[in-house]
DNA sequence: CCAAATAGTTAAGCGTGCTTATATATAAAC
DNA sequence: GTTTATATATAAGCACGCTTAACTATTTGG
């Protein structure tokens, strides 16, 4: 049993895994972004604002790194870069609209491929869907925290 | 119901890259490696042997870059490139044994956690979490073929 | 046998992403 | 008011990963 387990995620995993990151990395290429680039844009996303120290660590880097990627980023007009009004050696990092219509569109690049899925099955098949995961999910809640290195793919 | 389906999906999808990709990711960093490099690894060990312009094909870049990286990988002692003695302009790639092992620990730094998970289930749930999988993978196997670059994580 | 094609190598150049070091402006502490 | 601490910017250096260009050795085709 717990082999057809593991060997049933597995096939699932690579499966998952290609639908995913496939069309997120394209789009990545299209757009001339990096895994960092798109990185730091999703968490300033997620924080609606942040500092360059922020950045830095959550990237796990030094300040210094997290400002010349900033700067990258401010020189596309990705990202503004503006003083905090409340403490003047703090900036405030905010995306653009450009920005987030380049963070939505690869969001959809990589979960577009879910809902095509979702169109070839029926109600049954999904409730089953639906329960299973919800099993996983809050089994997976119970494991032990997962540390280690931000992961955009999971942003 | 497919709100539900996609938000249930979207959450696995969040937990599941999050444990998947971070403990690898984690792995290449403490072992000084790329994402590129480990794509490589992975392609040679997944073909017995290449040349170097069918790895170039694969990843998508110029036969120089090719070369240049695989030079960087035979520096750490993780390759072997050997003339082909049926046509001595082409190199054979080979893993070497602590290729091997890099690559093989760094699928179970990847997979690990799925045993981990497999334990906190009973007989019951895996039966209907294989169940709902491999409605899942027969019904992807039946969507547009996948395209875009390699994608690493699902290697 | 010779010309064309092929596989790989090397060089030079560039962008990215990191490091450490240094400098400046600002805030906090005393 | 002055000293210490903090946040950021800039510079210099490096590795990596890519590009194009030029070259060499080998194979294929006529």
């Amino acid at each position: 049993m717990d082999e057809l387990f593991l060997q049933t995620m597995q096939n699932w995993m690579g499966i998952f895994m290609r639908r995913s990151m496939s069309k997120f990395r394209q789009y990545m290429i299209d757009n001339g972004l990096s895994m960092t680039q798109m990185t730091s844009m999703f968490l300033i996303m997620h924080s609606g604002s942040s500092s360059i120290s922020d950045l830095a660590a959550h990237l796990d880097v030094s300040n210094a790194a997290a400002s010349q990627l900033i700067d990258r980023l401010v020189q596309q007009d990705l990202l503004t870069r503006t003083e905090n009004p409340s403490d003047r050696r703090n900036k405030l990092l905010e995306l653009t609209e450009k920005g987030k219509t380049i963070v939505a569109k690869s969001m959809q690049a990589r979960q577009g491929w879910l809902q095509e899925l979702a169109i070839t099955l029926d109600e049954t098949e999904k409730k089953k869907i639906i329960s299973a995961l919800e099993i996983m999910n809050s089994k997976a809640e119970e494991l032990a925290p997962s540390t280690g290195p931000i992961c955009p793919e999971s942003l």
